[in-house]
DNA sequence: TATTGTTATACTCTATAACTATA
DNA sequence: TATAGTTATAGAGTATAACAATA
């Protein structure tokens, strides 16, 4: 019972290797939807919001002028539209176009198979365990 | 006890949670070591072994020309090298350099560094109940 | 002057297709 | 012919710096 560090190396590996899993599965789902991930997140981030350029860059932490492409391959592909704030001619408002939002809509719902057929490993019980258990770890957690 | 979807959408915002600060974590690291996800992956993956340019981008599941790239810029930057084989002219081998070496061993230290915290949010109790879950999770997992 | 967004430029990562050298 | 690797080309994603319009 003297072996913290191996028994660490175990939940870390186990950690990696979810982080791994998820990570490939929306990569794939991203592909099969014809999407970056950037595009994929960018999807996500605009359901039932629409944040100015300057908001939505902070949101994906990506920089302005990266913004302005993302949104302009966005907007070629009949995602996104922008419109011009009234109130302060500077700023430009994102929103999904219906396309981008029913596009939104099924990558949700991709998601979800994906994930699912995973935590149904895992009985009923022990699925409520462990998110009790990742939400305690990720709770607190620091900055 | 009849709201399976709603028990389920909080395990899987905090499988992607999970996912999420893991991946960020890494990509962190990879930026305070002025490397890319890719060379960051790139050197993990060659601790210890000395793949062929297929095997290697089959590894890292690249196109052939990807990883020549790929390869050029991480040997102009003195993290690898090339060797050819001596039993067939035409296959390439790739190996770590010391540079490389080193900079490996870091990162790994900076992701234990990175990752500690985290876990410790939990005691050892819960740390091992966790890992028990999570790889019961992804055991008999779908392929 | 300060802020919002775009443009210019440069680099990494990625793939497809054509090519070279070796087997 | 088939295989290993490179090169040519194209496009997405990223950042820094300079710029235009508005506040």
């Amino acid at each position: 019972m003297e072996e913290p560090d191996t028994e660490q190396a175990g939940l870390i590996d186990a950690l990696a290797q979810t982080a791994f899993i998820l990570t490939s599965a929306l990569n794939r789902i991203a592909a099969d939807n014809d999407l970056s991930i950037t595009q994929l997140r960018l999807l996500g981030t605009l359901r039932g919001r629409s944040p100015q350029m300057k908001q939505l860059a902070g949101h994906l932490g990506l920089e302005k002028s990266t913004l302005s492409g993302l949104i302009d391959r966005a907007q070629r592909r009949g995602f996104v539209q922008r419109r011009p704030s009234e109130s302060d001619k500077r700023v430009i408002e994102v929103a999904l176009t219906a396309d981008g939002e029913s596009t939104a809509r099924r990558i949700e719902a991709d998601v979800r198979v994906a994930v699912e057929p995973i935590i149904r490993q895992l009985d009923p019980a022990d699925r409520d365990a462990l998110r009790v258990l990742l939400e305690r770890m990720l709770g607190p957690a620091p900055s």
